[in-house]
DNA sequence: AATGAATGAGTCTTCATTCAT
DNA sequence: TATGAATGAAGACTCATTCAT
């Protein structure tokens, strides 16, 4: 009964709901598995859950917060990184993350689709979503997620690792963007038949020579290529 | 009786599951609701559709076709466009597409999660989609979607409007990619408050300038931008 | 449109009827299977029999048409053959025809039930059963049948090979009964573990042994034992 | 929430489907029904039951319990009846059973045809039954009762009741087989028409006397016949 | 005579959520 | 605080039968 046992039990339903939504999806969970799992009761859980929105959107704000640690860490030691260093770092994290850790990315994209709703029409947003105490951090993390983003643009910038006629906000969200994307397109190449050129390993090689071309601009042309060749 | 009013009939179903699954989401819409809205009885609408799933891939191919079309506009008549026009025309296009027939390319994002499934592991998608005819012939559609994008990318590369170190299969998956990402991402960027100096219409530029930037390369950084003007 | 071909049509759907309930059972199958099945439309299908009860009866009556057929049989050339050994030929016939026809004694003996509720309470019995013109012809053939068997017992008792002090008509139900609970209890004989010393093959020695005891009357206790070496 | 409650809840549900399975049949009767019945939720009746085929399993096998107990009652007190007086109250028993509880009877019918088709082909027995904890309770409770049926006639053989001569097991499945069939053909035999001489009554004496023949050996043909006039 | 599109009541089953204890 | 039995609306889907053409 004490605050540490409560929040035991909190974290213990929440890594239940990670497993059991990564392993067989939202929808095919129900909170009865989650119960069964943590052999916590229903009940119990409603307690600590509003309801199955809230817990997806603790699991998603606990994703959001693994993001944000590996952007942090992505910084390493002050000075120690050019921006452009901490970017490479960024984006080999931010992959891996997005395809080891695949609940957390969908869970990340369903509350940006939820921030474009809430955005056009606040109503269409379901209450149980709007209720939820987590939708508040989640708004801030996602905001403190962008800043760090542009940040390391910004440090770059500033040090000459990155060139200096970008706008660090739209190019963060335009490279943000890029990786979403990647993830979304990914599966799909390696299903081309032979008459496209391209397999999945070419195609990430592509695709990241295009995104650090953004950062660098192209008229430094990759002639030694440390960056790539350290990724993955 | 005749085939006219079966396809008809067919025509309407799918065209009421487009609306009710735009309104109110796939998850939330009903066949009871197809049914209620077309005022065709549900039986009828299982003889058209064999499950829901094949009515959604009927849906999700009716978006990919569009999307076909838009691409195949874009090319305008023979020897009339730059291959950097028509990729121009050609992302003013898809992200009205995106944001104009959302339904269409979530459907479009949904298909290309259970391509990402069944490369993994094809077990793992559902019967009643592997079993669907519309799931066939999406798999080609995605592929013609793709050598059109590559196509006009080539086009470029040919007269000389797009750089020539492009690998054109990378390039076009990597732009597709910023595309769908952006469509996932700018919902959010609105909602920044103020201490993240972007808005809608500068993350757009910015976007765009980045985009075509890979196309045309850095050095031609953008002095006349006349390509970027004429957008949206 | 002749009358040939209206008959040559109602039996190919009977036939598509007898394999399709017979392969996945009365439940499973439905009208669209037999309509597919026989190439006929469904319309015409009910053009033909009124119901599924209908053609289920339909399957039936040929049933117990082929069961009268096979009694008919077993009494050979006239003289030919004792009582008893047209007995011996009619239980190893039935025996078969149970094994090999199953759905034609299945059917055989929902119409035994049915005629249970018809005489307990005619308004048990479903209309459409009424309704059917193979109502009365079954009752009918199950009459004939029942004859035949009495017949044979009655020949035997005649001519000595079956003890005299029987009454043929009890004896026939009787000896009825046994072979239908035969078949109805052999599948689960053979799954006895081994504290039941019982297999397959003992047990329907056994059956026979018993079932011939009471045409014979123990007395003529099996000396020799042409009958039961003679049959299957 | 006790024991004792879930427990009655459990039975009321139990009741509702004996009365409603009983009389309008099963495929007729469908959970809604039961559920109105016992004015308990549907989704409570799927809590206790995991299925319709579960539901009717519990049934087959409370009445499969009613009939072991009906066979082990026949045995009376240690050493108070003979094997022969056993087998007498018992076919007296069974009979009334397979009459006044016909809804038990049939759902015993129906699991040895599921074991029939367990045992030639497993899979082609639902999962549903197979996954219903009562399916294995069914195999023991089945082969209980045959042990009980054996163990009466053996005990007859060595009291000298029973002619010595008879292989327990085979006579006890063979007799068993001759009251299903008899519960099967009973219902036809009285709307018999006049020309074949036989009746409710007249039918019933000549199967038990069949019946007992069998037991006793027709030599000693019922010269006092107490056991006959005992019945029913 | 022949078709097969059309009906719609009915089937079993699921599950987020509540609440008496 | 903790339980898990209870709810009941909702879900996808089926199928015997009819009838306009």
């Amino acid at each position: 009964m004490g605050v540490y046992e409560r929040q035991q039990r909190e974290k213990k339903i929440l890594e239940a709901a990670i497993q059991l939504f990564g392993e067989k999806g939202l929808h095919v969970s129900t909170m009865a598995d989650v119960a069964r799992k943590t052999r916590i009761s229903k009940g119990l859980i409603y307690f600590y859950y509003k309801s199955k929105e809230d817990l997806y959107l603790a699991l998603t704000k606990k994703g959001m917060d693994e993001l944000k640690e590996l952007f942090n860490k992505s910084f390493g030691k002050p000075k120690e990184k050019t921006g452009l260093e901490i970017m490479t770092t960024l984006v080999e994290g931010y992959l891996s993350f997005a395809r080891e850790k695949a609940v957390f990315h969908d869970a990340l994209l369903d509350f940006l689709s939820v921030l474009d709703s809430y955005q056009v029409q606040r109503e269409k947003v379901s209450p149980l979503i709007l209720e939820s105490p987590y939708f508040t951090k989640l708004l801030q993390s996602h905001h403190d997620l962008a800043k760090l983003g542009i940040k390391a643009i910004s440090m770059g910038i500033q040090d000459g690792s990155i060139r200096p006629d970008l706008h660090a906000e739209s190019a963060f969200y335009t490279l943000w963007s890029m990786m979403i994307g990647y993830t979304k397109v990914t599966g799909s190449v390696s299903l081309e038949p032979g008459d496209i050129k391209i397999n999945a390993e070419s195609w990430k090689n592509g695709f990241l020579k295009l995104f650090f071309e953004i950062l660098k601009g192209s008229n430094t042309p990759f002639k030694s290529q440390p960056v790539q060749g350290k990724l993955f």
